[in-house]
DNA sequence: TCAAAAGTGTTTATTCTACACCCATGG
DNA sequence: CCATGGGTGTAGAATAAACACTTTTGA
């Protein structure tokens, strides 16, 4: 096995963005380092590619580490590859991101990292470029979400119509009419009405729905527009 | 500066899908390799990120390398990170797609990679996982172009509509209705009407459309419905 | 004069938008 | 019984789709 001579070798490392939906607002997990440097400032979860693994393992691997969460929904954003962005020596990061379940992640929690929810409109200075990465997958999350139904993800099996507005309408910033929503997002044929109600949030209460996992599946690259007017996205 | 104790570090490269459009079919640039392993395969242009550049600028001097433009059309894809993609040793690579106009190519060719250009869909084997690489930019360039104007970056200057029909129509593998799409393109208020007419086609000949610079920088990233049907980009 | 490609309009179907009232229930 | 949030329908506007003939001109 011949080398490629006189090339520099670099670390490389993965970072996620983790988005969850606590019924009100979009938030992001963040982390205490644990390492120097910079121990102890907020900081994306991540962690360094080991030799065995391709980056996708490094980031399902890492995302394990801190929620305990597997099979969660993870998308490979970007590569930051500055060659100052980390002081130490030269680090390029894949950055990831992942929508949980908000309430999986406090069932499984791992209380080293000392990890907190933060709403992705007020989180606190991240190290590095990190906020950079959750600018740039925030963006993204909007982009993609305007035509793909991805932001099931975010929420549990059981979920209402006006969740789902809510849902919509903090990841948009944006007032939806509730009248064309529910009969957009119906029209996909991706839910399917459950027979019981949540009545935690009205004394009539919402009709739950679930996702039907088979046509989700199938169709989740079908082009869907779920926003109304685009303008949001940019 | 300490350093990261205990973890591996690994090459890391850029690779370059370069399109091309040469009035006919969408075409991809390919080059013959240059040095072991795989030397004399066909391949797409790439080199080692250096210690003082960051990747995209790492992509933008492969580009330059190659074809001896600037400025061109350039958007990371994604990175490849499998640990043994790279027979060698371990390299990630971060792929990068460009749109260039073939016959600023043709002026400045560098010939000695003996590059080709072959239609995106019959080109040889390429080494590792490059094939890999160019239908996910394939695929990306496709979603991407039935939201956003970008395939006008694979044309000259000047342009005709039957050529802009033809290039969006191999590109999708589909035929669009003449009317529909230039009334489509031209509600856009992206391109300007020339006085003067493309001969080399048809005896009564085609008028020349220009792109208007202003509104296409401010509106690229507004959404923008290009292809009729978007079952085609799946 | 005719073959070959360019250019152009209208009708219909579909989709999107705006908008307001009744329903069910627990307190 | 009433306040609160959940649920539903329709009409008008805008957009998309289907479709065929006329124009130009070089050979």
């Amino acid at each position: 096995m011949t080398r490629y001579p006189g090339q520099k070798h670099y670390l490389v490392a993965v970072d996620c963005i983790i988005f969850g939906f606590d019924g009100e607002h979009l938030k992001l997990l963040l982390i205490k380092r644990d390492f120097e440097p910079e121990k102890g400032k907020w900081s994306l979860m991540g962690g360094f590619v080991q030799p065995d693994e391709s980056s996708e393992e490094a980031a399902k691997r890492i995302l394990f580490q801190l929620t305990g969460l597997e099979g969660v929904y993870l998308e490979q954003l970007e590569t930051f590859g500055r060659p100052d962005r980390d002081p130490v020596e030269r680090t390029l990061s894949i950055a990831y991101f992942a929508l949980i379940d908000i309430h999986q992640y406090e069932k499984q929690i791992s209380g080293k990292y000392h990890a907190g929810w933060y709403p992705i409109d007020k989180y606190p200075k991240l190290i590095f470029d990190h906020s950079a990465m959750v600018e740039l997958a925030r963006k993204r999350l909007r982009y993609k979400a305007s035509l793909h139904p991805i932001l099931f993800e975010l929420l549990p099996e059981k979920f209402t119509m006006p969740q789902l507005l809510n849902m919509y309408e903090d990841v948009y910033d944006a007032a939806f009419d509730k009248r064309n929503f529910s009969r957009k997002i119906l029209s996909t044929d991706l839910l399917m009405k459950q027979k019981d109600k949540d009545k935690s949030a009205s004394k009539k209460g919402a009709f739950y729905y679930k996702l039907n996992k088979r046509k989700y599946t199938a169709n989740f690259h079908a082009f869907l527009k779920f926003i109304p007017n685009p303008d949001h996205l940019i």
